[in-house]
DNA sequence: GCGGTATACTGGTCATACCAGCGGATAGAC
DNA sequence: GTCTATCCGCTGGTATGACCAGTATACCGC
């Protein structure tokens, strides 16, 4: 006879913390522990799932780290209160070592905040726009002063505010933590000659689409601006 | 005087293995650690940070869900090796309970797979396109026998492909893990009538932009196809 | 009613012990 | 000599019991 290559399976032996994860994940899932809802104390829960102290703080580490639960000392561990689950922020604060990484990265954020964009200009209120308008007048003024650290300030507001406009958790999530990886390439970016002046007439561009409600437009100029930068991006080094 | 609101800042005392997975963290992000490297033994580490083996332990929990470590029982824990450094797969896992939820998903994925096929029309290899031939039809034989779960599986291979054509792996994991939190909509997605060949059909359309290597078509052809599937997904719930 | 205090919790940390699996070294068989 | 089997030191996985430091609450004297 042959050998079938699924015939065998790898056997795994689950660390028990790893199998507490899983029920208590399982528990979170289905809904019968609800977010806000106290887990009983470690004490109480080691002898529920009969494993050791030492185990299951292990599991609630890895809980936490997935966004799942948080631990108060002193208090308890709750379920987490968010309706997208915390992404885990840090999931890219390693990843922008390499040239390549970075511009990867870049296309990953064109494909997010041109959607958001889009997203934004159907959702944005009157109030949202005000904002935009605010971070606008500090890019020009940063712009007019050269104030490179005053610009990443508004560059990373105004992105961010867009995000939040698109009214997806998700994406406000994903796009903050990509934004927080490229924060070190942005001291160079806004050092090049004329950036903030021609950021800041890119903003703009995207906040009047907004305003037109013209959510193609703002699709469009957003990643016009992305494209754009991620242009100065490979010509740094 | 007036209380100044950032005048204090909250106390916040560190979990010892929260310290930890800061100072390994740094560490590989240095690049003094390295894809593959070796850490010490928890006894020898535990005693060069002066904590604890449980602490250690946690931290190694925490490490291993950020997809940063590896631990092989017997043999010891090693920096991941991957370029894109592994995502933690699960991040979607939990997050499609509500309409609401998975609605947002959706649009993320309009963004990342329109994205994706867009590189992809200037990235596929003849190989690649071939592959797609194949589940092409693989899905159209599943649509003329009404086969559900072949036609699951031909779309998420599709998906999939299209998605590692775009050479961007952090579109892969992305796409991989929004792929993965659908799996239980697609099951309902596919009983639809005609769902199946109408995917077929969307599905060839962005196989021709692909292959007249036009970028603009395939993002957009990919673009309809999903936001098609969303508008059903909202008429199921 | 108020402030303090005693107390019974909670999570955070540690030291120690033992188990099971891996791997290299070593001793024996051929 | 080469090969194989056993052994032993190392690794991670687990459990236990102890202690500390915060939190909350009930109680007390004022």
């Amino acid at each position: 006879m042959t050998l079938d290559a699924g015939m065998f399976q790898p056997i795994v032996s689950d660390r028990l913390s790893d199998k507490a994860v899983g029920q208590i994940k399982a528990l979170i899932k289905e809904g019968r522990l609800k977010p806000g809802d106290k887990l009983p104390s470690e004490r109480a829960l080691m002898k529920l799932l009969s494993v050791s102290r030492a185990s299951l703080r292990e599991a609630f580490r890895v809980l936490e780290a997935l966004g799942l639960i948080e631990v108060r000392t002193g208090i308890g561990a709750f379920v987490v209160q968010t309706d997208a689950g915390a992404l885990p922020a840090e999931w890219t604060a390693l990843l922008t070592n390499t040239q390549q990484e970075m511009l990867e990265l870049l296309d990953v954020r064109e494909a997010l905040e041109a959607k958001a964009a889009a997203l934004a200009a159907q959702k944005a209120s009157a109030d949202d726009l005000q904002q935009c308008a605010l971070t606008l007048s500090k890019m020009k003024g940063s712009a007019d002063t050269n104030d490179v650290d005053g610009a990443i300030e508004a560059d990373i507001e105004f992105h961010q505010l867009v995000s939040e406009m698109s009214q997806n958790n998700f994406l406000i999530e994903l796009s903050d933590s990509i934004s927080h990886a490229l924060l070190d390439a942005r001291y160079a970016f806004f050092r090049q000659p004329d950036r903030i002046y021609i950021s800041w007439q890119q903003h703009c561009t995207v906040v009047e689409a907004l305003e037109r409600r013209d959510s193609r437009a703002a699709a469009e100029a957003m990643l016009q601006h992305l494209q754009d930068s991620k242009e100065v991006v490979k010509r740094l080094k």
